[in-house]
DNA sequence: TATGAATGAGCGTTCATTCAT
DNA sequence: GATGAATGAACGCTCATTCAT
């Protein structure tokens, strides 16, 4: 029975095995992220990560199952970033949503590769991970909604906008400002780009109403 | 010498060979707007066309070019639908803004596949497509910052707000809200995933500039 | 019932289809001369003659057809030559065979497309073109052999020496010869080559026995 | 990595390799031999030889990487049977010749195939091996020009004789004649065939200059 | 734990041939 | 006579997966 039937990617049996999941789990993000995940083959990973093929396969069972832990492992990277780490929230909610999609945009710039796999899969409508895909999408869309939410409870918002909607345009507008920063020019500030996100959010506001 | 040698997608010789032409593009933008360009085979998209394989090639010359086409004419479409038809502009440049944003929308509800197929392949940093998905980006980019700076003429952005990182953040905001749209809740009306997006043009403005 | 039937390639029919037929022979033997008859497609063959490929169907029925009467029509030529258009032998027959020498290695600079036609097809065991290929060879060697018998007529051979064997040695010599001046060094004359090849006769000869 | 890449083809790695290798080879040879690289599919090579179709790729990369294989392979095994595994040369370099004409020959007859699978695509212009075939050649034809020069240093050549020419010649007179003995008739004797060709280099010589 | 030789289903592509016009 | 759109069998090649070691 190999070990990748029960195995979740928590800390490993032993350093050996360990070593060389993280190694392979490194080199598999970097040529999917680059690539996409029906780009990169087994042999290429195993190459990348020192390994033979077979290696692979004793790790972690199959291709698509290497890809889940990825998918998996950059959201829970995420949504700890997005978190903050449990940092108590500030006096306001809109420094809250702004402090969160600066942390988003960080987290971006930090695992593009990461990002690419997932907005590359995200709407296909067949992919062997459609149920992890609507689950992240969806994990991601609360945390925002819950943001706009909050800002939603001291300010009042125009009309026919609702909190859901925002959340879904402030995702589209986070996460390709991001990674066209991370393909184009990363010369665009954090600043900058973060501004124009978060000028969603103030524009959701009736006007006059704070800020 | 087959006809797909230096011909253009324009209107095909014979009425035969269009016919054709038409079946295989209709079948491919829908199976490859649903599953990408690598989750589809030729074979597929032959026979949801009702023809025989080596048709395609006949036809296309090969795989690539096909999806190439099927990304150019998809292009085609968005730009005509953006630029509305040439029609003259209002008299306040944030309707022209809302017009198109809502036009956008519009665009992706009719032609989801397209808009998968393109999403789907923007993020590869190796496909074949890499300098036409390119020039697609900039071109789209380029009209929706011209409409900024229209609206950015009559009345000042806020601080470090700039009319080219407002194009990205809206160009995902419509994107990734008319997608989401198409794959989970046509519910989500039309207006309400305008307004969301509108609010990222509304925010970029000084507090009191009108509206 | 098309024309390709029973048409030989003596005189055409009408000169329409004659001009027709005699632009896809040359196109033809040109570009498998070069290519070999695997290498080369019908639909390049149709266009370096400037028709549509179903007119190389029309005309020859298929492209074996084709390339056998390529086969065929060189050796027309190579046989026509070979017996100097029927001129009476001179008094030494040594002469004759240094001249047929000479005018065989002049006819493979004068068409070496379709000696390597030839010689790229005549080892192959499975050919479509195996028993003309045999006749073919069969022809060339009877004459070659026939001029050696007139000079072993006069002269006696070596030991060991058969007229069949060096007429194939001849044909070897003659060949090679032949073909490695076009593909490496027209630089090598004529005249150098057919002494070469003459020694073979020559060498025959019992030491003392003329010349 | 499959071994193919930079792969020589000395004894392989392991024993399960060089056998699987051994057996695709020798496969390879035969059906090539007799039908041309051209002639034979992939498939065809694997079924003979006993292994999957995929096994031919893992050994050897591509089917034209097979094919310059058996192509070096021979030819190693030509030059070392010309060269008479370095036994020291015989006081006439007359007997020399002749002896190096008989180890061709008997080789040819050893190795039909290979010398079927030469011959066949030495005379095309566009060949993959195109570089390969020319080394060979001029590696074979510096060999027997050597012997030529041999002969010549102690004998006069005829006029308009040069070892180069001779040497061409010679190889083609050989190389036709081994042909033909394996295609045709194994009847004709190794010593008729091999007097035939010596005949050549005889006729080179002026009359009354030994032998 | 790890290896890598072997597999075979499936892919994109080619091309001789057909046939309605 | 000639055309060229359409065909489909067959090809070279890829790659996720298996398994004996």
């Amino acid at each position: 029975m190999s070990p990748a039937a029960g195995a979740a990617h928590g800390p490993a049996r032993t350093g050996r095995t360990a070593a060389t999941k993280q190694r392979l789990f490194e080199a598999a993000m970097e040529l999917i992220g680059q690539r996409g995940a029906d780009g990169v083959t087994v042999d290429e990973i195993a190459a990348a990560a020192g390994v033979a093929k077979g290696t692979v396969y004793y790790n972690f069972g199959s291709k698509n199952e290497l890809v889940e832990q990825l998918l998996r492992h950059g959201m829970s990277l995420l949504m700890e970033r997005l978190s903050n780490g449990g940092a108590s929230p500030s006096s306001d909610p809109l420094d809250d949503v702004r402090g969160e999609i600066e942390r988003a945009l960080g987290f971006i710039a930090e695992y593009p590769a990461f990002v690419r796999l997932w907005l590359g899969e995200q709407w296909r409508a067949d992919g062997a991970w459609q149920g992890l895909l609507t689950e992240m999408r969806a994990e991601v869309l609360a945390v925002i909604e819950a943001g706009v939410r909050r800002v939603a409870a001291d300010r009042p918002l125009r009309a026919r906008v609702t909190p859901g909607g925002v959340a879904v345009a402030l995702f589209g507008a986070a996460f390709v400002t991001g990674m066209d920063r991370a393909a184009y020019h990363r010369s665009r500030s954090l600043d900058e780009a973060s501004e124009a996100v978060f000028s969603l959010v103030l524009g959701t506001l009736e006007p006059g109403s704070g800020r």
